[in-house]
RNA sequence: GUGGGUAUGGCGCAGUUGGCUAGCGCGCCAGAUUGUGGCUCUGGAGGCCGUGGGUUCGAGUCCCACUAUCCACC
């Protein structure tokens, strides 16, 4: 059940009933790939920085420890213990991300293990199959991310496979959601909106999906390499396409900026590796841009990451202090960075939120803009 | 003390029978990274080749002395 609760143009508040609770949006998912969030940083952590969403992938979950174990210990839930929604991407995306380690056929796509190179067979069946054992409480549509420089009659195949491949998930889904030993018989299904950078495909690809009638839809195949202005473009031509009383969710995107351009048109969901592997790699951010704590000129700052900032980094700790453990190695440096990052982004949204229900959502949008390209020092 | 080895950017090393603006790895400095392979990639700074002399058109490369350092022996 998706409820609006205030629009400002094409920005949406709404809320999202799940099985494992209401989701507040606009939101930011935390990408938890193989089901931990890179950086040390634990579910008890994740709370407290304001996560409402975990993210984990059905490729990198099956390959290990593989998703029948987790079925058997009572599921992504139970395992990871987390009770708040978790979204399992479909491992389409690693159709795209792993492409010299496989081959893409109608019945679905053959992998190489990247872990031990073993054979290993993906369809929209076999991604059903995996995340209802996962038990997720949203799963997504297997799908082809093309490169957004594939040619035309490429992606027009590849979009065309893509629905066949959704009818085929959809289909499956019913069927597993109706199984007696099935853990989590409520979950969700989100279909994933294909083209690349050509509007006429998304449009006719996005008019063919919504007739299936799931549970949310995606926006896949954008920020893997056009500009920002094609990208803008794109969700400006597909959104309005897409059913209002649904999510919708614009995979992997992305910069602080990207997401504040998303939701102004229509976004629901983000997600993105920016915050936890930039937080790895001392990339911080802050409102007033991103810093690189590696740089010299804060070998001695005593500051924190960002004043003001209220996250656990922040509250205790300086920039000279983290760049010396990021500088070391040591594990704490990673994980107190990628908390700040996460914190920051959550953070964020839950402005944006306030925003929308304000109806003050442009002039937000302006103002940390504006801020963010100021630069922090 | 004797014999032998080694001295090249912060560290570890390459530098062919002497020949163009002396390279490489790490580190350092800076930048990239968008449904995550704890990565990867791209730039940049930094060396009068231990010191002094010699041979030669030309020496990091050959010769002599000195200094430092390592190993073995007394």
């Amino acid at each position: 059940m998706y409820q609006i609760k205030a629009t400002e143009g094409m920005a949406k508040r709404a809320c999202f009933e799940t099985p494992h609770g209401v989701i507040e949006t606009p939101v930011f998912m935390n990408v938890g790939t193989v089901a931990a969030i890179k950086g040390a940083v634990s579910t008890l952590d994740l709370k407290e920085i304001g996560c409402q969403v975990e993210l984990s992938n059905t490729y990198h979950l099956h390959v290990r420890p593989g998703d029948t174990v987790i079925k058997s210990l009572g599921g992504l839930h139970r395992f990871m213990v987390w009770d708040r929604p978790i979204l399992t991407d479909s491992g389409g995306f690693q159709v795209f991300s792993l492409s010299s380690l496989r081959k893409i056929k109608e019945e679905g796509v053959h992998f190489q293990s990247h872990v031990d190179g073993r054979k290993i067979f993906m369809g929209p069946e076999e991604s059903m199959q995996i995340q209802s054992n996962l038990a997720s409480t949203i799963a997504m549509a297997f799908d082809e991310c093309p490169s957004s420089k594939a040619d035309r009659s490429y992606v027009q195949n590849s979009v065309d496979r893509t629905t066949r491949w959704l009818k085929r998930c959809k289909a499956e889904m019913d069927r597993l959601n109706a199984l007696p030993d099935t853990i989590n018989k409520e979950q969700m299904l989100f279909g994933i909106n294909q083209g690349a950078v050509y509007d006429d495909i998304r449009i006719e690809h996005a008019k063919a999906i919504t007739e299936l009638d799931l549970d949310g839809y995606a926006i896949g195949g954008l920020a893997v390499g056009e500009t920002h202005a094609e990208m803008y473009r794109v969700l400006e031509s597909v959104v309005p396409y897409l059913p209002k009383e649904k999510p919708t969710y614009l995979m992997g995107v992305g910069t602080p900026a990207n997401i504040l351009e998303g939701v102004e048109r229509g976004v629901d969901f983000f997600d993105c590796v920016y915050p936890t592997r930039n937080g790895r790699h001392a990339h911080l951010y802050t409102a007033h841009g991103k810093i690189n704590l590696f740089n010299a000129k804060y070998e001695q700052d005593m500051r924190p990451i960002e004043e003001g900032c209220n996250c656990p980094t922040c509250r205790t700790y300086s920039r000279a202090y983290i760049r010396h453990l990021l500088k070391a190695k040591e594990m704490l440096g990673m994980r107190l960075c990628v908390l700040h990052n996460l914190y920051f982004y959550n953070r964020m949204m839950e402005e944006i939120r306030g925003a929308i229900e304000e109806h003050r959502f442009a002039a937000y949008k302006a103002e940390k803009l504006y801020q963010m390209e100021q630069g922090a020092d």
